[in-house]
DNA sequence: CCATATGTTAAAAG
DNA sequence: ACTTTTAACATATG
């Protein structure tokens, strides 16, 4: 489920959780989700430290390591990306779980699986000397771990973006602005649900040429996006956006009652409302 | 078996 | 050469 808001939970969870706690032992033998490094090398960087910051942007988030023991001299940063279904689980030294910034209750890990959180699905996991763990659960296996990412490409964070540099981003294209809203590299953090959301706010066709969208559209479109990106956030989720569970086969408007159009944009599959979107 | 899925990216196409 | 689109990735679920 992860988008900006499902990262910056995340990112939350860590930084209240996580942090300070010294790095006993680390898996990194999903080769897949730590490609390209080799199994035993994220381990080999991280144990003896801990982490002392969690940051974001759009959807990466990286962590801050501190040195090993008296040494100041900090160490790489960990980079996390929750891909199409990871999320972020952190337990206590007695096994209690945090996820989603909230405390969860409940244990983990001690013949108390819940069926829909298999440990297979842990696909990366770091144990702290306490007994805890922080661990990257992710049914799909397409998130990522790496040392230093690189994060140059990326656009500014959808939640900070000014207007004029949004428009000014948008409008280099003539792609559709729903392609332009999903390319990181434009603007951070916002994935498909997002952006149909945001546009649908803005009352504004994804399939409208970004080049082409007026000033008062690109100011519609800057407001849309903070405020279905905040509302996602203080709500729990993308999920919870207002239009998202009218993303559906004959499923109506819900503020004009017009039946809503499905067809694929951007390489998603774009649901809007054909009246009030133009 | 088929289609779909909230992400990224390499490869192909234009 | 640069931009845009598609396919592939790994896996689960209906």
């Amino acid at each position: 489920m992860p988008e900006l808001p499902e990262v910056e939970s995340a990112r939350a969870t860590i930084q209240a959780a996580a942090l300070d706690r010294r790095i006993a032992d680390v898996d990194d033998s999903d080769t897949y989700e730590c490609r390209p490094h080799p199994p035993g090398e994220i381990r080999d960087a991280l144990v003896g430290r801990s982490i002392t910051a969690a940051h974001r942007q759009g959807k990466s988030m990286w962590c801050d390591t501190s040195g090993v023991g008296r040494s100041r001299t900090p160490g790489p940063t960990l980079g996390l990306h929750l891909g199409m279904s990871g999320r972020i689980l952190v337990t206590d030294a007695d096994g209690a779980l945090y996820e989603g910034g909230d405390w969860q209750g409940g244990r983990y890990g001690q013949g108390g699986e819940q069926p829909d959180r298999k440990p297979v699905w842990d696909r990366f996991t770091i144990t702290f000397a306490d007994g805890g763990t922080l661990r990257l659960f992710d049914k799909r296996r397409l998130g990522r771990v790496r040392l230093d990412p690189d994060l140059s490409k990326l656009g500014p964070d959808a939640e900070e973006v000014s207007a004029d540099d949004l428009a000014t981003r948008l409008g280099r294209s003539k792609a559709p602005v729903k392609a332009r809203l999903l390319d990181q590299s434009v603007v951070a953090g916002v994935g498909n649900l997002l952006a149909d959301q945001t546009l649908w706010e803005a009352e504004i066709s994804p399939q409208r040429p970004a080049d082409d969208l007026s000033p008062a559209e690109l100011d519609r479109l800057h407001d849309a996006l903070h405020h279905a990106t905040k509302d996602a956030i203080a709500n729990g989720g993308v999920h919870t956006g207002e239009i998202i569970a009218f993303r559906a086969a004959g499923a109506r408007c819900p503020r004009c009652g017009t039946e809503m159009t499905r067809a694929t944009v951007g390489g998603r599959t774009t649901w809007w409302c054909p009246k009030e979107q133009t």
